[in-house]
DNA sequence: AATATTACTGTAAACGTTTACATTTGCAAT
DNA sequence: ATTGCAAATGTAAACGTTTACAGTAATATT
């Protein structure tokens, strides 16, 4: 059942190899006969082509490799969905390698795409000196890329790309606090080098630029996209000199380590502190108080950036590709509100 | 530098093609001085071995399907890291399905494991007619299988497993909400059909027979894994004409959704409701109130059922294995304390 | 020094496909 | 009935490895 061969099924139906191959991979070039006793022969035997062979002779895996900073991150699992979803409907199969934990540089992000073969990669708000250096990797293999979640910076344009506008979502955010009347408005972030991170900031600078709002040193802090990072990153803040009275956080998962930081240390949310967060994860939800943030398609992000890989992967890299936006939305819960009138 | 193969390198290194095979997988069969030469071919010629042929011809992919309920969920996404560690170090690559989304039957898996080629199988916590189906799909190819997280239900007891004591733990749980004061304890749980669930049911009635307290018809409650469902079943026991005073959840997702739903009906956890969790992901710290629950060693049981299926699947299924019991514990945090007492 | 033994290397087949090319078949046009 | 042509099928090579087997070189044994 499980070892028979492409031979079996030929000599079952009394036709050539050639023409079982044919049948399943151009059934136009049969005759309606021929395919037909194919059809049963291969019924009769239980046969399903060996994908190794295929694999091995038509040199391509079906294999992509998705390089993101976190699989624990609940943004990453819903975007991964959608990558999944889109991986099944084309035949692919998908790799998963962890920046953020493992922290792989991109000779090792290299070797692992050569080691295995793999017909693509989508690099998923991974951190900015990979992509450069994976450019010229992809560009000697031709390497079919696409970049999700965050924008393309200049360098990297030739590449097809996914995401919500960054910049523009980061300021609606920063605006809706300004709005509420705060003026101390302070970022944590993740890694320095997070081009994802870097849009989100320069939209949170120009936001405070346009309503001619100072950033004081010490306001903007990097830490680690973790519920830990966004602790030390938090308490900092609250250290802070000039104590500001709302924080805009890169993330739910760094906003949700902020609210809980704040908490013990005895501020009020929002009534103390006022918190924003990015992604809308599930738990932004159920959290308490729950959280004001962006929320992103993820998983529509995954899916779109997944079946435009397989387009390049099929057709051969598009030439001056557009970035495809997508629409993200502010969305207003509890945590963050007027700052503290005293 | 992408499309050399063992041809050149031996070529440059004026030895025969099998030499150099030699050389790469049984160097010790090979004089000091070629493999020097080879080496240094390798070096000049840039080459690495083409996976997809190694595959075809060893007749084996490196691959492994994972069968899990969510990936959304942190406790299997540490899980995943494990696996992945495991992988990674003995060079084989992940395929992951999803049960509780895709609703997947044991056949379509059985068609994905197949035409995957994968070489083996993980069954984390999947659904239990999902084991027995594939049980006769895996003796006819022989394929290695380990169970993770879940006992293994007797006639699956020829597979090796990784997993907590689940009924031990169970009981645990509920018994800390006895001691505590508490009489009327009810369970949530999710799909019916989860052995997983099952255990952890059998231990919560063990407990409460022990104690010699009633299980009133309407206490155990089947929703999903989900915040959702969790928060639908919560809802069911807010309104039961027997309200209980504390609610043991199948896990930490479930749980949050509990406190959630509860909080949201004018409860107060722990004051008015206790709920204890299972799983320890790592938002039952930052929940409010910080959730009581079991913590399983999640990475462990990822890494170690891995490694064990790296053993079957090089060393042939091993013999009335023994399941592989790791340590669990009662995390004592804020979400359950005493009863009311009006 | 001849032989037996061992250690190393080379030759060639095999794995299951796909596909260029050659051959045959069927059918239409003469 | 020929011929011509297109469509269908068959033949065989190729993909890059691994490995059984054969062959050769090196070493040990007498």
């Amino acid at each position: 059942m499980a070892d028979v061969s492409i031979k079996d099924v030929a000599q079952l139906a009394g036709v050539s190899i050639a023409t079982v191959s044919r049948c399943l991979n151009n059934p136009e070039k049969v005759t309606e006969k021929t395919r037909h006793k194919v059809q049963q022969a291969i019924l009769e035997t239980g046969y399903s082509p060996n994908t190794l062979a295929q694999s091995f002779r038509r040199g391509r895996t079906n294999l992509v490799m998705v390089v993101l900073p976190s699989v624990g991150d609940p943004f990453f699992t819903d975007l991964m969905r959608g990558v999944h979803t889109a991986a099944d409907a084309k035949g692919y199969s998908i790799i998963i390698e962890e920046t953020q934990l493992n922290s792989m540089t991109a000779d090792e992000i290299g070797a692992m795409l050569v080691s295995k073969q793999t017909d693509g990669l989508m690099l998923a708000a991974s951190m900015s000196p990979f992509g450069t250096d994976i450019l010229s990797a992809s560009s000697n293999r031709r390497l079919p890329i696409v970049i999700a979640c965050e924008a393309v910076s200049p360098e990297l344009s030739e590449f097809a790309s996914v995401h919500i506008d960054n910049v523009g979502a980061a300021k609606e955010a920063t605006n809706f606090l300004i709005s509420q009347g705060h003026r101390d408005i302070a970022m944590i972030y993740g890694q320095k080098t997070s081009l994802l991170t870097k849009d989100r900031e320069d939209g949170y600078r120009a936001a405070m630029r346009a309503a001619s709002l100072p950033i004081y040193d010490g306001w903007i802090v990097a830490g680690e996209l973790t519920l830990a990072g966004a602790r030390r990153a938090t308490r900092k803040l609250l250290n802070h000199e000039r104590r500001p009275t709302a924080i805009f956080c890169a993330n739910d998962e760094m906003a949700i380590g902020a609210v809980h930081e704040a908490k013990s240390c005895g501020y009020r949310v929002p009534d103390d502190l006022s918190i924003i967060g990015f992604d809308d994860i599930r738990y932004a939800e159920v959290l308490d108080p729950p959280l004001t943030t962006i929320s992103q398609p993820a998983e529509e992000i995954g899916e779109r950036a997944m079946y435009r890989l397989c387009r390049e992967i099929e057709e051969g890299r598009q030439s001056a590709s557009r970035p495809e936006i997508v629409p993200h939305k502010l969305v207003i819960r509890q945590s963050a509100g007027k700052p503290p009138t005293d």
